[in-house]
DNA sequence: CTGAAAGCGCTTACAG
DNA sequence: CTGAAAGCGCTTACAG
């Protein structure tokens, strides 16, 4: 680098406000002195500096995302969705990848703000002090992708009831012995509500709960593979169904089930979470919770939007708000209506 | 925000040279200083501003990375692999996400330009004019993945020799007929190169090439399922095996297959590219090449480290450093070797 | 070991 | 319509 405004301003012969002027196409400018600009620029082939002009602007159009696992077909297709709608807006992203580590969300947080951003996505869901501790003394626009309970601005899915509509679902289909292959509890949507909600259709529908068919994991497909094979060695043959916290998780399942020997649904019937790609890789077609990536990008978006125009007018006194978005349950082929055969169990 | 260097000055009574010196831990500061500052640093819950910092000291530590498709998982894997990489050095992330558009491609390399990237990585293959003009105007530390024709420093692996070595994979399987998915061939290496390493191969082994058999896609699934389709359609039983350019198409194409009856690798056998995590969760697992995403990830932010520091020294008269990793054929259970049955062609 | 002051490359009242 | 000058929040020779 090295050519600045002064020296487009000095080969174009004028002054370095009018080189600004030009630029930022605000003020009227003679068209005499435009093209003698736009000359001198592209003679020097110049390039404003945006960092000099953030500070000058106090306004980076930074965003900074912080992600859990950018491996995550579905996490990425909502950064996908997230990345184009902010470009339009001349918004630029700045990404961190977190890689299921709470301590570096605050780390990534702190550099954030070291870097002036504008608004902060946050697509984690544990909390610890220090989290908590950032978000109430940063007064920064920040959407989060979860009920963290801390009034928060947030745009998400109601977990707990597409878990108790998924769940509900295989209760309908005749399915009484259900396992779970949950997420992590300390997510309070993905993990918690998600199992909660799998709990409450349980209770409602008069199903006893069984923890010994209930196993917790990550969301990824391994974890669903090892899981299952737990169930399978521990509790084969006593579940007529499966729900999973995850699209990755399921399919994770199915493959042990197919090392098994195993067929879905004819075995066993099989409910995922988010409709990713890999939900309609596999086969059967997974049978699953669809979340509306496409939405949720542009709401997460259109939410920050709002909250930083409200700090540009110092005017943060209104309530967060919360988006909640439409699941939809997406029936493809891995669940089975057993009504008609009574189930291989016992009871 | 609002409170400065200047204010964390006034409340420690200090100068703003020394508070400077503390956050920098350049320079030795009495002890006492130091512990003054930190309690008003802390008392005002200050956080140093980068981009001042930047502006004045030339150098952003930011680092933007130009990537056709976030949601492909090799991709994904190797952009998570560069931000742990990068961020173990304190640099910082800036994400575009192309979705198959040159001509945005030269819009974000100007908007790294403005935003005074340190470097940039182009994981982009295909050129344009505009590209070109950019590359060539500006000297800003660059590291490509693939061979561009423009001298420029590349990581990859050798496109050309992997796509022979699956082919002949194939043909010392006894397949004679081999039907190629292959990329983009606007794409340099994983179009072009992948292309021309099929062709040799079969060249080599004098195999005569049948363009009736050979499709090209864009690497998603999605094109791999139609391009098989197409194949079936209008070659069904002519060809014994399939060469994917990436493990997407491939696991489209096998999807394909099982939806028409057909067994893989029974009926037809498959090889795929990149070695992704669909590639392990597809039964049968496909066999591929696998491709070294973890070193492509650190070969590359290391290139990128030293062109930085050479660029700081204004050296910049270097030729351009070219790192080929290795590739790896993995074998799974994708295909059979059929000299035993002779196939089911005439031939 | 510490501080006053210049300057990084812009924008933006203010004056003409 | 145009320009001179102050200032955004830092760092860094330079002097003491």
């Amino acid at each position: 680098m090295g050519v600045k405004i002064k020296d487009v301003a000095r080969v174009a012969g004028v002054s370095v406000t009018s080189v600004s002027r030009v630029l930022n196409k605000g003020e009227h400018v003679s068209e005499k002195l435009e093209k003698k600009v736009r000359q001198a620029i592209e003679q020097l082939n110049y390039s404003p500096s945006l960092i000099a002009k953030s500070l000058k602007r106090n306004k980076t159009n930074l965003i900074g995302v912080i992600i859990p696992d950018i491996t995550s077909n579905f996490q990425a297709t909502i950064l996908s969705n997230i990345e184009e709608t902010l470009g339009r807006r001349g918004y630029n992203l700045l990404v961190s990848n977190i890689v299921e580590d709470t301590d570096k969300v605050v780390k990534y947080l702190n550099v954030f703000q070291e870097m002036r951003v504008d608004g902060i996505v946050l697509m984690h869901e544990k909390l610890n002090d220090h989290i908590r501790l950032f978000l109430e003394k940063n007064q920064i626009p920040l959407v989060v992708h979860a009920e963290l309970g801390l009034n928060l601005p947030t745009v998400m899915i109601d977990d707990f009831k597409a878990a108790y509509d998924a769940t509900a679902y295989l209760i309908r289909k005749g399915h009484r012995r259900i396992a779970m292959i949950a997420g992590d509890m300390r997510d309070l949507c993905a993990g918690r509500k998600r199992y909660e909600g799998y709990l409450a259709a349980c209770k409602d529908y008069g199903i006893t709960v069984d923890e010994s068919i209930i196993r917790f994991g990550d969301y990824k497909l391994a974890s669903g593979y090892r899981l299952m094979n737990e169930l399978l060695a521990e509790a084969g043959g006593s579940f007529t169904s499966v729900f999973a916290a995850s699209d990755d998780m399921a399919v994770g399942a199915i493959n042990c089930m197919a090392d098994h020997q195993l067929r879905v649904p004819d075995d066993i019937s099989v409910i995922g979470f988010d409709g990713n790609q890999m939900s309609d890789v596999i086969r059967p077609r997974l049978t699953t919770i669809q979340q509306p990536m496409d939405k949720i990008g542009q709401a997460t978006v259109e939410l920050l939007m709002e909250l930083i125009e409200q700090n540009d007018h110092a005017q943060r006194s209104h309530p967060a708000r919360t988006i909640v978005l439409e699941h939809e349950l997406v029936e493809k082929a891995s669940c089975r209506d057993i009504h008609e055969r009574g189930g291989f169990l016992k009871s």
